[in-house]
DNA sequence: TCCTTGTTGCGACAAGTTCGCAACGGCATA
DNA sequence: TATGCCGTTGCGAACTTGTCGCAACAAGGA
């Protein structure tokens, strides 16, 4: 899981003060949770959260990480982030960025592009109205693209 | 199930000569699929995909179906989509263009943009080498815009 | 201390997907 | 026609991801 961990404690203060607005308590487990989990730039599933964190707070259980996060998307500190495959992805920043998707392995990783800060919405019709966008690129990251065997994705269940 | 019907034979066709190139039989269950399939502009999941072809086909099995498109994958016949929600979706087209997603009930529709069709590809980098991308618009769909009630979306397990 | 409110862990469950295996079918060869 | 090979299929079990109900617990206020 890869942590930044500058502006961490910055925004575990940002994250408690949203809980506190709503009457919701920063609990030792939501804030486990959360120090994991904001300055990750790698988009984890829940799962991968709960095995992560878990290895400190061995008694943390599966559903208090997916009630969590859950917690986290209502309150606007979180989104969940569509990408092939079959696991549900959070991703702490809710800004507009784009995303770098391994074809093999499923790795999610941001991507900044200023030329891509204001892509036209489709024009606001009868069957749809769009409100945002984001831009997926696909492609091979560094690990996956030196493997030399390209027949199976890296992990099974990501692939293109 | 959307069909367009249009091109379909077509399309069978270039499928089967696919699937020869590589050895493999146009089986009767493969051709029942892919005349389904083929046509489909609603980016079927494969269990969608799976109910719908037997009930003309009621022998089929799911793993046929899974089996089935993970094969068309493999031969560039389809694309796994990303969206937001549990479910893996497959795409006949696999030539570039975008989605339009509904962030309530989680469909997802093919959009065409000229002006998205060269959008710059990130810089060759060690890290990342990108190879293609799709933009993906969220917002309403017509049916969840006129809906009122916006506290959860149509489908449980597609959020935002 | 008691009550209220919300959180937590646990285990069961559901949906989606994959896997192993035996049976089957088509094709080439003898 | 018989045989062997090889890929496909259906079946059902198993696995993964995510949700739910429930009892225990903790914190705060009366």
């Amino acid at each position: 899981m890869t942590s930044e961990g500058a502006h961490s404690s910055e925004l575990l203060e940002r994250a408690a003060t949203a809980l506190r607005s709503r009457g919701l308590p920063l609990t030792l487990q939501r804030r486990a949770i959360l120090e994991r989990f904001l300055g990750c730039t790698d988009h984890p599933a829940a799962d991968t959260l709960h095995a992560d964190v878990a290895a400190q707070m061995p008694a943390l259980s599966r559903a208090t990480v997916y009630r969590t996060l859950e917690t986290l998307v209502e309150l606007g500190l979180a989104v969940r982030i569509a990408h092939p495959g079959s696991e549900q992805r959070y991703d702490p920043r809710t800004d507009l960025h784009h995303h770098l998707v391994c074809d093999r392995c499923g790795a999610v990783r941001d991507h900044e592009a200023t030329e891509l800060a204001a892509l036209t919405l489709p024009r606001r019709s009868r069957d749809f109205v769009a409100r945002s966008y984001s831009v997926q690129f696909r492609g091979l990251c560094a690990a996956c693209a030196r493997t030399t065997d390209r027949r199976r994705p890296a992990s099974r269940r990501n692939g293109a």
